[in-house]
DNA sequence: ATGACTGCAAAGGGTTTGCATTGAA
DNA sequence: TTCAATGCAAACCCTTTGCAGTCAT
């Protein structure tokens, strides 16, 4: 029974700053990993399960939105409104794709088969410009960065 | 060096039938799990790394084909024509969308910023007729799958 | 003073891999 | 006979969690 909520005081702490402002800073989707190398060597002390309870909870709290990579770490992005994302085969960097919102594509489904459609995800994939103009430098051990 | 590659020959194994089989039965976008518990029951002696050894090489072979879902555990196709699928979010189970394949999809990209895209992946979200008919039978600590 | 938050390390889910052995060709 | 495929277990990656201590309020 939880008939009277309270909702816990949030408190500001430097960690959540620091991951906050890291993932604003990069600005490239990163993963929680590369978040937290990215606070690490500033602050070295921070844990890296306090940067992944903190990015839930931004992203929770509505501050920042995660994009969930099929088949790869999530990746966090600093912008809230809704767009879509295209990942390199090849580096797995992941991009934002200049496309508007597909409002209607729900709308195409032609038997929902009683679903309840609740919202969509589109992710593309391909090769970016940098992979694309290499020659594959590559040794075939060094290949796909998985 | 590659230059002669000699493509290893394969084997018909009972074990790579009886994952195929199982995919093929199941027709329900199981889980490498599901695929090895299906299994499992009537063979038990099979082991799970060869299950999914079994489900990559039939992915990689063009026999089943694979569907990443963002943040969960990936999904077996039986289906190898492109579709979309949609996801419960509560009990998690995957369906297949009928919707027509978006082959213009890409072309609604405003500036592709010098990527090559190659193929694209829809993934909708929603509550599942199973789902959407229970008055929210569920306890506080049973709540959503996950 | 309170309890939200931390660092740490352990555990968890999903998947791959090393190795000795088996068995399909 | 050969070496692809197996069973097993350990290892791996990504993420969450339990706990004792810390610190923002």
């Amino acid at each position: 029974m939880k008939s009277t909520t309270h909702k816990p005081v949030t408190r500001n702490t430097i960690q959540r700053d620091l991951v906050l402002e890291a993932v604003m800073t990069l600005r490239n989707h990163p993963t929680p990993e590369e978040v937290y190398e990215h606070i690490h060597k500033e602050h070295p002390t921070v844990s890296k399960g306090t940067v992944y309870r903190n990015l839930n909870f931004l992203v929770e709290s509505g501050q920042l939105s995660k994009i969930p990579i099929p088949g790869a770490a999530h990746r966090v992005d600093h912008t809230l409104a809704p767009h879509y994302h295209i990942v390199c085969k090849q580096c797995g960097r992941v991009y934002d794709v200049d496309m508007p919102y597909q409002a209607k594509l729900a709308g195409k489904i032609r038997d929902t088969g009683g679903f309840e459609i609740q919202e969509h995800e589109i992710v593309f994939w391909g090769i970016c410009p940098h992979c694309g103009k290499r020659q594959w430098p590559q040794t075939e051990t060094a290949a796909r960065q998985k």
